[in-house]
DNA sequence: TTCCTTAAAGAGGTTTTTGTCCGAATTATA
DNA sequence: TATAATTCGGACAAAAACCTCTTTAAGGAA
């Protein structure tokens, strides 16, 4: 409805990173067992991630993904822009090159505050906030394992 | 952000539909023109939502597309729940299967709010209403054509 | 040094979404 | 009846999103 997979897999191993030691580097098979999520793609998406300064990354034993110094207090929409690119926030819900009250669609003026409230949102959730609502152990960062889940 | 472009056409066209005299059809390469979207792929969204009882369809001459009788009143919801699927309604922002308070993800409790803001006012807005808006001259359907653009 | 483990990089595959094309069916009108 | 205009239906094509595989480079440990 919102993010594209790319962006819930980024979120989803931004958390649960920041949910380790920091300074341990995690592994990326971890996580990717961790939230259920396809191991090479995941790769990819973190790759990405070490380039844009949020993880630092090392090789070879004792290697694997970590927080960059300071970036435990990155917000959602500095992930997002990333992720989604740069005019995440920008695009009118009809599809409308332009979302400016100057210019607006008919939903325009509907549809601004809850955009608003979105982005407001993600400027306001923190991966630290969110790894310490996790670590509470009252949030689920992934599906329950298959074998958790009651018969069907 | 939020809707495919599929949806988004459609909308744009059902609106547009809706601020034409009704019962007399619209030409479907009209409505492409208007919105300037591509005509045969437009056909096909139109012509599903024939199927789906939102429109009315005529062949041959003096053809084209029309709202079914009564359908003014249908809200954005009913026409998202076609074009984006029943669990339109029903996502987790991370992508996990259940969106409950019970199987809450760490952002749940930030984004339900925002999400029941959402189908309100998808609930709220009705094709009528729209086509009003627009034929006040105030709301654009469609991006301004490159000729009327100032100059880059 | 050699081996093992890990991320990096790039090529390529699959699936979904978006978009095109064409022939057939249907209808008004001349 | 012939013609032109239109939707319908199916196959196809292109692009984007999603995902995999293989090889290489780098780092730690025996
Ligand atoms: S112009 Fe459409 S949402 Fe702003
Ligand atoms: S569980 Fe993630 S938004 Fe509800």
């Amino acid at each position: 409805m919102v993010l594209s997979r790319t962006s819930q897999y980024a979120v989803q191993a931004l958390i649960y990173i920041a949910t380790q030691a920091p300074g341990e580097p995690v592994l990326n098979r971890d996580i990717a067992d961790r939230l259920n999520v396809p191991a090479a793609y995941l790769a990819k998406i973190l790759q990405s991630l070490c380039k844009h300064g949020l993880l630092d990354s090392f090789r070879g034993r004792l290697g694997g993904f970590c927080l960059r110094d300071g970036m435990q207090k990155t917000s959602l929409m500095q992930v997002l822009l990333l992720t989604e690119g740069p005019d995440f926030t920008k695009s009118c819900i009809l599809g409308l090159k332009e979302c400016t009250d100057e210019t607006a669609c008919p939903m325009h003026f509907k549809w601004k505050p809850v955009k608003n409230k979105i982005i407001a949102m993600m400027n306001d959730m923190h991966l630290e906030d969110l790894a310490k609502a996790v670590q509470t152990g009252k949030y689920r960062l992934a599906d329950l394992p298959a074998a958790a889940m009651p018969v069907a």
